[in-house]
DNA sequence: CTGAAAGCGCTAACAA
DNA sequence: TTGTTAGCGCTTTCAG
């Protein structure tokens, strides 16, 4: 018996409500052959009236193609929504997929590296999409060897490890806002400036770090204190709680970013410490929040907007998705001075 | 570019190498047949070998459904980031999803209503997603009418409006955490208590705002100002501000989440009012930022992880997901008291 | 110019 | 028990 589900209108019924067949209906919607204008017009008349889109399935099934890109995330959940930097380059991706009618297939799996692993072999091997977006570089990543097997094609925001086999979007003059932080508290008159970083693994914590010792020795001084930190804001503030307490405490502290230079402050705040009067604090990434605060943050600003754009747009072109424009360049990032950095005590 | 991959390796590959036919193959990697142990194991096998996984296209064209759910976000870029609210849903929404092979396509559309209908059409017109998860209630909702045209699965999380057609999960005795507040500031002496809800259009801003003026009956008092705000710091801001500046200004504000409650600290910071010292400030929502603050937020928690977990469990009920477990009810909203608060002045 | 027909990879009747 | 086969909805030769 023909089991007739809540049937869904096909293509058939738009040929035939145009009285064409459906291969007409098929080229005319993908704008590829050349046909009478009034055939066109009943044959989109028709796909109008009855709100017919291709299937997805079908066309991917047919053409390899899913017009859906991948994003697996890698952080657990609770510490994910402690980092609203995510949400920013999401948004930005898709300001430029949604457009195209691509969509943005998302997987949070938590910290385990098997988890990630299979995550994007099921998006490869069930072909669920075209392609995928790498955030959060790392080292000796275990994605790019991974992707290759896949043939899954990718592009990473950010910095990319050493010869990584995948091409990546990044801001012009990467570490001009380091520098600048360094210059900015020089100036004020601090000598004993520490940096709290992210994860080792991550590639762009040994970057800057290196550019914090290296806009440093510019200035014939040394680091105060490099400590190392996760995401979780209790681990930032047991270390800056130990930091400052040692015998020559630094008087300002860059962070890896904004959530964990709040977690900084407020580590500080309980020791009775004054922000900024007894310690400058700089932050990273600018997110929105940072100028609600008291004080406002002084942070070293990351178009993660603009950086979510120029992936999308990137892997777009690299699929070979007709009509996308190049990537524009992702602005340096830059010093925001507001109310948390002052003169050294 | 846009280089084809080396011919996907299919089911008929597994079948030729395990020496059986591709039916049995299917049969047995869906657990349906019943073969012997050694057939069995030498199409697993096989299967494993070839690093073979069903085509995602294949299957959804073949039975209607492609083990993926959709979820449309309705809030500009900026405000997104601004509130991370979503993201803790959607990891707990994932957190059902990824065990059980379960895709989540996320859309992030602007605040434009018609944007917001063309991701719903064309998730389901494209068949894309087997169901939606629907957030943020809205009075009237039109979606309400959109998806039930549109034969989309969904759930919603949060308050349904009125006889919403559209099943929901909400936390039991929804309004608790709303009334232990207003009790508590209550209990501090306070009198001109304020509330500072979102968009007049979600449906929760009603519920809340009449709990709250209900639970200050209660205490035969009336609320001070009742106000509306947007998702914008800016505007909350400004809100706060001016009633700050009224002739009997509020000793207390209740906001409808903690980012706002954030702003207005902000603001009534800006003014030289100290919080709590002169004004108590409530939030709603328990971010883990809250905790970082200063003073620390005293807040009303949801349990929005249980929220996403539990309307990722109803909606794959609903779609007839087997082996899945009743969704857990959702605990109660329930106040958390930090140091926001304080005896009214 | 237009339409018929062959699959894309898979599942489920139906046969053997 | 296992294999054969007919589509799912679409795109794309290839005839007409």
């Amino acid at each position: 018996m023909a089991q007739r589900r809540t049937s869904r209108t096909t293509i058939s019924d738009v040929a035939a409500l145009a009285g064409v067949s459906v291969s007409a209906v098929s080229k005319i919607v993908n704008g590829k052959g050349s046909f009478p204008e009034a055939t066109r017009e009943r044959v989109l008349w028709a796909a109008d009236r009855l709100r017919w889109s291709p299937s997805a399935a079908a066309v991917a099934l047919r053409g390899a193609k899913t017009r859906a890109i991948g994003m697996v995330v890698n952080r657990a959940p609770d510490l994910l929504n402690a980092d609203p930097h995510f949400a920013l380059l999401i948004a930005g991706m898709e300001s430029e997929l949604a457009p195209r009618d691509y969509g943005l297939l998302l997987h949070i799996v938590g910290e385990r590296p098997e988890a990630e692993e299979r995550a994007y072999r099921r998006l490869a091997d069930e072909r669920r999409v075209d392609g995928v977006v790498l955030t959060e570089s790392r080292v000796n990543d275990p994605r790019a060897v991974l992707l290759r097997d896949l043939h899954l094609p990718a592009v990473l925001i950010g910095a990319p490890w050493q010869e990584h086999a995948i091409p990546s979007v990044e801001a012009t003059d990467r570490e001009q806002g380091m520098k600048d932080a360094v210059d900015h508290l020089v100036d004020l008159g601090h000598r004993r400036i520490a940096y709290v970083s992210g994860p080792e693994d991550r590639v762009h914590t040994g970057r800057r770090r290196a550019t914090f010792t290296d806009r440093l020795r510019h200035h014939r001084l040394l680091p105060s204190h490099t400590l190392t930190s996760d995401f979780a804001a209790r681990t930032t503030g047991s270390v800056v709680t130990e930091v400052l307490q040692s015998d020559a405490p630094p008087t300002a502290i860059v962070f890896a970013n904004d959530m964990m230079a709040l977690a900084g402050i407020s580590a500080a705040r309980r020791l009775g410490r004054d922000v900024p009067g007894e310690l400058s604090v700089v932050g990273h990434d600018d997110l929105p929040l940072g100028q609600l605060l008291h004080p406002q943050l002084t942070t070293i600003r990351q178009d993660l907007d603009h950086m979510g754009r120029a992936a999308a747009l990137t892997l777009l072109r690299h699929l070979g998705e007709e009509g996308t424009p190049p990537a524009p360049s992702v602005a340096a990032p830059r010093l925001i001075v507001r109310e948390s950095t002052a003169k050294a005590p």
